[in-house]
Parts: structure tokens; sequence; C-alpha cells
DNA sequence: TGCGTTTGGTGCGATATCGTACTATATAGT
DNA sequence: ACTATATAGTACGATATCGCACCAAACGCA
């Protein structure tokens, strides 16, 4: 691979990389005080795709090890936002559930970003928008592919 | 905004993150024991664009706390891959100069990465790609912009 | 020049993230 | 059933990141 084509795939990754940290802390300036991207996403997962899941299941799904899981599932249970409950299908495991108040967490946190989103997409209107998430999507897949 | 196009802007930077997570986790399993992204792309920014700024600028340029900054900083002297020396031009200031070592821990570093670009490159060709890096570039610098 | 304010860097304490090792339970092979 | 292995979660220690407070130097202004 030649030069310039090495450092077009690195800007690649280096957009993508500023662009989450930028993202990342915007984002959690509109968070109460204390909570961090992790803890919203973990309660945006739930939500999205299932509610009930196990920490390692959160662990793998996030990429994370499961210790990290674990500190972060304690915080979220310390301040009410979930329940931990046992697994009935295996006595080693158990299921996260979210609270009536972990559900307001994560609304309320959605509404707080959506004046950044409109200036956003004031600039970027949906359809060059939407032009560009299926490529990261592809990618996205890809890499999630390759970790095997 | 209606939800269908908060949802879409949501997962652009659903994506994103999901990527640089991956990619990091990739890039950091490929440098030696106890270094992370980080560190590396402090070195890789001082050859991308300067030698002998200070520490603040590079805050700035990395959008992270200073102290962050002074902890990474000291911990990459502590190898010797960078050397800091007063600032000339304000005592109360300093200049980060790469050492040669630095110099190679980076490219080694790139090195070590090419494999996985070239599996990239195959699914993905830099047509593809050139599609899709404008886009993130004007996003990002839309974010920088707003952050005042 | 003198003094209040601003700025660059760091010390310190708190939380986050991660690797290793450990416990308890489940599973597989016999 | 018994034993060896694998797996889910956690305890613990190390490093990373961050906010707050502080010091020293620079700056603004009279």
């Amino acid at each position: 691979m030649d030069s310039k084509t090495l450092s077009l795939y690195f800007s690649l990754f280096n957009e993508i990389g500023i662009i989450e940290q930028l993202g990342r802390a915007l984002f959690e300036s509109q968070l109460p005080d204390g909570f961090l991207m992790s803890h919203f996403s973990v309660l945006n997962h739930l939500i999205r795709v299932q509610d009930g899941q196990t920490p390692l299941k959160l662990a793998q799904a996030f990429q994370l090890p499961k210790t990290t899981m674990t500190h972060t599932l304690s915080v979220l249970e310390k301040h009410g936002l979930i329940e931990m409950r046992p697994n009935p299908k295996d006595g080693r495991s158990k299921c996260v559930w979210l609270t009536a108040k972990g559900l307001d967490f994560r609304n309320e946190a959605i509404e707080k970003l959506a004046p950044f989103l409109a200036t956003l997409a004031e600039k970027f209107p949906p359809e060059s928008v939407n032009q560009l998430v299926p490529g990261l999507t592809e990618i996205r897949q890809f890499m999630d592919k390759q970790r095997d």
C-alpha cells in the first residue's frame, strides 16, 4: 500500500476519532454532573435492544472488558437507574433491568441533545447524512466481523 | 425535529462511536505493552503538525484538559519518546520535542497497522473511502467551530 | 513601577478503564 | 455420579482521565 493510500485510511479513522471526542464532550456536558457517556450508553442500549440482558452480553455488545461493565452497572444501580436480578436460567449470572428512573434519565438526556442536533441539521440536512451513514455502517460491520 | 430524523443523526454518532472503539482496541493491540492510543496520538501529532509545541497547544488540539496532557507527556518523557525543554518565549511554558526514539515508535506503530488497513482496503477500496472522508471532515470542522 | 488579573503548568483527589486472579456455578466427558 | 474444564461475575491493583486548587510568570493598566 503506497503512502498516499495509507494516509487516506488513516485520515478516515482520524476524522472519526475527533468527531467521537467532540461529540462525547458535548454530550457529557448535557448530562447531570457525575454521569458519563458510558452510563448513558448502557441505558440507551437496554431500551434500543432489550431489557433483562446479562452483564456479559452488555460487555460484549460494547466491546468492553467484563470488569468495566461491572463497574458501570454498579454506578447505575447505586443511582437507581437499573436493577440487577438473579438470572433464573443460570445461577452464576444476573439480569439487568431498567427502572422508571433510568428510562426518564435516558429520555431527558436525549431531549437535551436535541438543540445541538437541530443546529447540525441546518448545516447537514438529513439527505446528506443519509448518504454518509450507510458507508459507516458497512465499515462498522466489517470491523465487527474482523474481531474474531 | 421528528423522531425519525432524530434517530438518523443519532445513528450517525452511534456508528462513529462504535468504529472509534473497535479501531482503538485494534490499534492498541498493536502497540507495545503499556502504551495507549493517547500516547501514539501525541507523537503522531508532533510529526504531522509540528515539533516544539507547548503542552497547552497540544491539549487544545486534542480537546483535552491540561492535566490529562501533563500526565500523557510525563509518560512519553519517562520512556524517552519526547523531550521537554523550557520555552524561550515564555518562562511559564515548555516546549515538547520528539526524540529519535519517539519517531521510531510512531513509525513502527504505523507499520504494524498496515496489515489491517490492507484488509480493510480489499473490502472498501480507496475510491469508496474517498467518498466518505470529505463528509466526515465537514462535520468535524463544523463541530470544531461550535465549541466556542 | 506597582498591582490586580490572566495564563501555563502541575499537585492532588475522585472516578473510569483495564488486566489478572479468584470464586461459584455450569457443562462435558467418562 | 464424578471429575476436569469452561464460564459469569467480582475483588483488587495499576494506569488514565478529569476537575479543582495552587504557584509562578506574564500581562494590563494606572
